[in-house]
RNA sequence: GCCGCGUUCGUCUAGUGGCCCAGGACGCCGGGUUCUCAUCCCGGAAAUCAGGGGUUCAACUCCCCUACGCGGUACCA
């Protein structure tokens, strides 16, 4: 009995990112769910969420909130109404009645087991890598359907949910490889075409060991936290395992969409490579900066920040983000940058040469300091006395780097040069 | 142990038999632009394509073996 494999190759392409609220996502499984939402919107398909709660032990409070909370902030949308598994009890347990029926499977210790035959074969073609991969029966062990609490395990629920919703591809972790085979009997017990499948590579960590909490392993949440953009994200995270060919590093959600193909994804496990996402982070600020848009996300980031809120409703609020965006990896950095606080006190010497500096700048500009003389003359100073420019800018910024000095001038004015030349 | 999957610069990768003594990107190093820093621009180092056997006129690309890595081996997903 060889089943056709799956076979729905007219109908519309349905795929479904399928976590269980047992912890907070980390960073591989939000990709899990980026893949499928990328594979769907490029086929014009469907993406559809289903919360896989059969471990009531194991449940976490929040972690349901927390995965809606990630897909809402990356953009990563489905479709249709949430699915629990918890409320499809009956469901389950009618299919496994059907089993017990047959005598495909069996009653032990309360709970309900199946064992595959040794003589069954089970191959597959696996979309990620378009390889073939086999099994023999032999090699699958014996399996809980039905736990002794009521509860499906994730084979069974799966199956029958994937086949219910008429999913069409399976895309996950490579973790399930394994038990596929599993997967694959009861679709062929049932009587059911299976679907295709996509195992995608696990990341791993820099000691390439798999991505865990032991590597800080964190979930977009924490990144959001931290000050990066869903845009550097999701393009971060695509391009660890996917690439359509070419030199291209940034894309946009629309790029990703229309360039995303199952067979571009890379079959071994990529590292993760926090340097890289920092560039790209970098890189996703400036190109909102161009596009105007990077005061939103400030605003959002900072929201609730009364200090910052009122800063970016001020009116210099479109020169500070101006002159902070090529000076940001994290939307984080843009309170230090326009943070007035001195970074340290002057020694004797620096005192005396900022007192020498104001007269200077005083008797050659005045009472008005535009940024056009301003900037001639502490050239002029710094060419006259012998001192580097380097030193002018902490003596007048009271860092030792940050936003250009007429940009500062421009949004905090002479008054701020002269109390910081003052000491 | 057994079963499965994988292996190209430190990292992400391009590469589907000749265009590759291997290209891009991050990071690193050097230089330029510049009011500091950053951005931006230019250049450099960095992979005997895990190792060994085949197949072929020709292999990073196909086959086999070994090593190593990862995954699975739960009444977890």
């Amino acid at each position: 009995m060889q089943e056709t494999s799956a076979m729905k190759e007219n109908s519309k392409v349905k795929v479904r990112f399928a976590p269980s609220p047992t912890g907070i996502p980390h960073i591989g499984n939000t990709r899990t769910a980026l893949f499928n939402f990328l594979f769907a919107k490029h086929n014009g398909g469907e993406f559809i969420l289903r919360i896989e709660d059969t471990d009531q032990k194991r449940i976490v409070n929040g972690a349901k909130e927390a995965i809606f909370e990630i897909l809402q902030w990356l953009g990563i949308k489905h479709d249709g109404e949430v699915v629990y598994q918890s409320q499809r009890l009956d469901l389950y347990r009618k299919y496994v009645q059907e089993l017990l029926d047959k005598k495909i499977a069996h009653e032990k210790e309360g709970a309900i087991w199946i064992k595959v035959p040794e003589e069954e074969k089970f191959e597959w073609e696996d979309k990620v890598g378009n390889k073939k991969i086999s099994f023999v029966g032999k090699d699958v062990d014996e399996f809980v359907i039905l736990k002794s609490d009521g509860y499906p395990t994730y084979h069974l629920a799966n199956v029958i949910d994937d086949h219910l919703m008429e999913i069409t591809h399976v895309i996950r972790g490579e973790e399930w490889i394994s038990s596929t085979p599993k997967h694959i009997y009861l679709y062929r017990v049932f009587g059911w075409d299976r679907p295709h499948f996509a195992h995608l590579p696990v990341i791993l960590g820099p000691d390439k060991t798999k991505l865990s909490k032991r590597h800080g392993a964190k979930s977009a949440l924490d990144y959001k936290a931290e000050g990066y953009l869903p845009e550097a994200l999701i393009n971060f995270m695509a391009l660890l395992g996917w690439n359509p060919g070419g030199d291209q590093e940034q894309f946009s959600f629309e790029e990703m969409i229309k360039l995303f193909k199952l067979e571009d994804i890379n079959t071994a496990n990529p590292v993760f490579d926090i340097k890289k996402l920092d560039w790209l982070n970098g890189l996703w600020i400036r190109t909102l900066d161009e596009k105007g848009k990077l005061k939103e996300e400030l605003e959002e980031f900072y929201a609730g920040n009364k200090r910052m809120e009122r800063e970016l409703k001020g009116e210099k609020s479109k020169i500070m983000i101006k002159a902070s965006a090529s000076r940001m990896k994290t939307l984080s950095d843009f309170q230090s940058l326009i943070n007035l606080k001195r970074q340290r006190y002057l020694t004797e010497k620096e005192k005396e040469t900022a007192l020498k500096l104001l007269d200077f700048l005083k008797k050659k500009l005045g009472d008005k300091w535009e940024n056009e003389k301003l900037l001639l003359a502490m050239k002029d100073f710094s060419k006259s006395e012998g001192i580097p420019f380097k030193t002018i800018y902490f003596l007048m910024s009271g860092k030792e780097q940050g936003i250009g000095l007429l940009e500062l001038n421009e949004i905090y004015g002479k008054e701020f040069f002269i109390k910081n030349l003052k000491g």
